[in-house]
DNA sequence: AGAATTATAGTAAACGTTTGCAAAATACGC
DNA sequence: GCGTATTTTGCAAACGTTTACTATAATTCT
């Protein structure tokens, strides 16, 4: 059994308030007294049951992430930069892997806001989060990585038309045309903004958008490795391709070498995301960076700001759209 | 305000005890109220209390996951395995990063007593697991990835001499001698072990045993770079050599070919872990694997099994050693 | 029909804290 | 010393559940 409160007060007999009043630095204690109990809670190995005073705060000091995977090389980034900022500030993280499963994650929204988390932090498989909705109601939440979010909610993700537009305009200016788009589901939020960006490049320096160079498979590596050889085998040759995410770019690099094309001489491939692979010498993609840990930091900084208001209702979301950043190496 | 048990009694105009015993399918009340309460619960979007519910229970359905660095890329496989299993069970866990910290690490276990988790799954940074006795006492724990624990303790870790020995078995067994050993910090448990199974190989193939072709540093790929290219400046060349681990033996590979060797017929390579990236055509790491989802998924059902267990003194600790995997790919 | 049984509902205590309010103790001023 | 101001303490309610126990209502049996 572990010692509570009024094993402390029993010993050093005094009411259990004074006991609570001494152990949280409260003024209007003798200091003799605190002193006593402070002894005797570490005499009993005494540890504050959370449950009990989360109850009556209604404050867990505790957040929910929920993401896709930590298994894919995105995530455990953003996931320390999560933990990180939660830590210093006293909070604790739920890590929730929705394994981009959308009743999964309602389930595990559900659950969260059962055990009564502060926030959370999500990065959305539903395309729209209006779903979501009903199972949030008064806990706050910030998305991450993605944008469609309902109108009063706050989120912090890329440019991701920006990121495509520079992975898009660096093959075209380095004569690498033309340019294949290869992505994940086509139904992704984010793909589409990545796929913008590539269309606003091509139009740009008046390069044709043909449907034929756009191909959607999902997010795995070999399809990249699958479609690259599909493409060239129908005919349709790229000179250079951007990859949807890194997985895929890496996924295409491979297949290309596979039906003996030189990188980048004979296809050059940008990707996106910049996992931690991409810098290997051995693989040296270029690729558009995105600040995957101060993602995290940032995301957990909003919530917490929007936690400590007691006003829920008034307060401002916040979205904050970062830089992406291209990140030259030697595949393009 | 979100609804509770009462409001709804309020409404349906039954005692809150009949409404906790509707909502938690308990028998014994009339099935038309029970869908009366139901209902109404319903169209309240009720959400049991799980801290509530938890401080009367004295289980809270959450534990705690304590690792080094989720960006690793050993650990988010077993995260993920914890998660599943965890899930598929009805708990939740709380990542925590220790960053290697010692100081961390303690911070960490004893904010998740306070949070009354009801078991700790730990992969700890301190050799020996004496210091956290103290803070951990009626807490379950089952340790990972090391055997370094007190005689009542659980673990599953893999048999980290049996894989330091096949290792270096290959090596010898492909002619790959001499083969040198390279390693993170000395007092690592772990890096003993696999030490050991090194010395062991050797010995057994009458191989010498020759301590400038052992060194120490640290986990990351860098330090491989630097050791492998340090040791040939120094002239003791090896043509095998076994990194401790996968990050280790990357890095390994990447310094001997920017001093011109060839992989594998100047210098094989091995690694330890079978992280992601191993596996890639263009580094094809000859390594031991670890099961590492797989672990993670013991460690939960042997604390599971421990949590259920209502005397908690008389559970034996149990200890899964699970076998190493040589999978043989193209550095050695 | 009445007793005996069973199904349903309510009362109240408990879980371990925090906190507003009142009581007691101490210090201060003159 | 006495009244008053101030510091230190205690009492009790509250947070939202679960649950043992008791009370009532409904059903079954003879």
């Amino acid at each position: 059994m572990d010692a509570t409160i009024k094993d402390i007060a029993r010993i050093v007999k005094v009411s259990y308030a004074t006991v609570s009043r001494a152990l949280n630095n409260k003024h209007g204690v003798k200091p003799e007294t605190r002193k006593r109990i402070l002894e005797e809670a570490h005499r009993l190995n005494y540890r504050p049951n959370a449950i009990a005073r989360g109850l009556v705060k209604k404050q867990t000091h505790s957040i929910g992430l929920v993401i896709p995977d930590i298994t894919n090389p995105f995530y455990p980034e953003v996931a320390r930069g999560v933990e990180d900022a939660a830590q210093e500030a006293g909070f604790s993280v739920f890590l929730c892997n929705t394994n981009w499963e959308r009743d999964r994650e309602l389930r595990y929204i559900e659950l969260l806001t059962s055990k009564r988390v502060d926030g959370l932090i999500i990065a959305p498989v539903s395309e729209t989060t209006e779903t979501l909705q009903r199972f949030l109601r008064s806990v706050p939440v910030v998305y991450v990585s993605t944008t469609a979010v309902s109108a009063h909610e706050s989120y912090v993700t890329i440019d991701n038309v920006k990121g495509g537009y520079l992975a898009t305009e660096l093959l075209i200016r380095t004569g690498k045309t033309p340019v294949a788009f290869i992505g994940s589901e086509e139904d992704s939020h984010t793909l589409q903004e990545r796929l913008e960006g590539y269309k606003q490049a091509l139009k740009d320096y008046h390069q044709p958008v043909d449907e034929r160079y756009v191909r959607f498979g999902d997010f795995k590596r070999e399809t990249g490795s699958r479609f690259i050889k599909k493409m060239v085998l129908e005919g349709v040759k790229p000179k250079g391709v951007f990859g949807e995410n890194d997985l895929l770019a890496i996924g295409i690099i491979q297949g290309a070498k596979e039906i003996g094309l030189a990188i980048p001489d004979d296809l050059a491939v940008v990707g996106f995301d910049d996992i931690p692979f991409a810098s290997f010498p051995e693989i040296s993609l270029t690729t558009i960076a995105q600040p995957k840990y101060e993602m995290g930091r940032y995301a957990v900084e909003i919530l917490l700001k929007r936690i400590g208001m007691e006003d829920t209702g008034s307060f401002p979301r916040q979205r904050l759209i970062l830089e992406p950043n291209l990140v030259r190496r030697k595949s393009a």
